[in-house]
DNA sequence: TTGACATATTCCCATATTGGAATATTATAG
DNA sequence: CTATAATATTCCAATATGGGAATATGTCAA
């Protein structure tokens, strides 16, 4: 046989650097389409089918406001990923914890959104 | 123009759902492959070929004792994961710190790793 | 209405990815 | 040495993916 469907989950969908991109421009505000197409420089349908996938599993959502449409992140849905991440921290004890209160005590340097 | 090379980090690796399971069994103890076909249930180059990807990515680290191969992890190297998520939290406050929280404290069920 | 704007969708192509099967490689046992 | 165990690699086929170009869709402005 041969190979099986790609689930389109939170983890497959963050895989795609471009995607993570378009997350951390939505993290700051919501945006457009055009708002982020200025941004990010892709062209128009490569930005919108990025967001279309994005939307798909959820960790985006969209708001229609006359021809435009403001995409808008859900941060709830990367919680897969925390619990699935604490979940192996459980059998690794310190490496991961140090980590952790790391990232706690320096909210650090600059975002890391070059693109 | 075409596309351009799918860039193997670790988002990406993390992405394919049968390698999530390997790192989630690797997680418990370093393992040899034969012992992981016996869990998993796939075939041996399918496991071969996934653990390769993993240890491109540096997730896990190899360990040669005669015919034998030890897969062990490398948790230091979900760092950029953690530190994408830590960024992004910057911006959202609550909503994932309390899932952070909640996570801390009810040290949780069980391994969702069915396959 | 009509034209322009904002965005989505479709079609196509090049490439990446995964799995299976077969085979190569390395190392140990006998 | 040789057979076999443990694992990696190669080759192949099916499918998924991402980008470009063109086009469709919906909505506002004049």
């Amino acid at each position: 046989m041969p190979r099986l469907k790609t689930t389109h989950d939170i983890f497959s969908a963050i895989g795609e650097p471009k995607r993570r991109v378009l997350i951390e421009q939505l993290a700051l505000k919501e945006m457009t389409v055009n708002e982020l197409v200025d941004i990010v420089k892709w062209s128009q349908p490569t930005v919108s089918k990025h967001l279309s996938v994005l939307k798909k599993v959820r960790i985006v959502s969209e708001r229609k406001e006359g021809r435009y449409r403001f995409y808008r992140i859900q941060p709830e849905e990367l919680r897969p990923i925390q619990e699935w991440m604490h979940q192996l921290e459980k059998y690794w004890g310190s490496t991961m914890d140090q980590l952790d209160n790391y990232l706690n005590l320096i909210q650090v340097k600059g975002t890391d959104s070059e693109h």
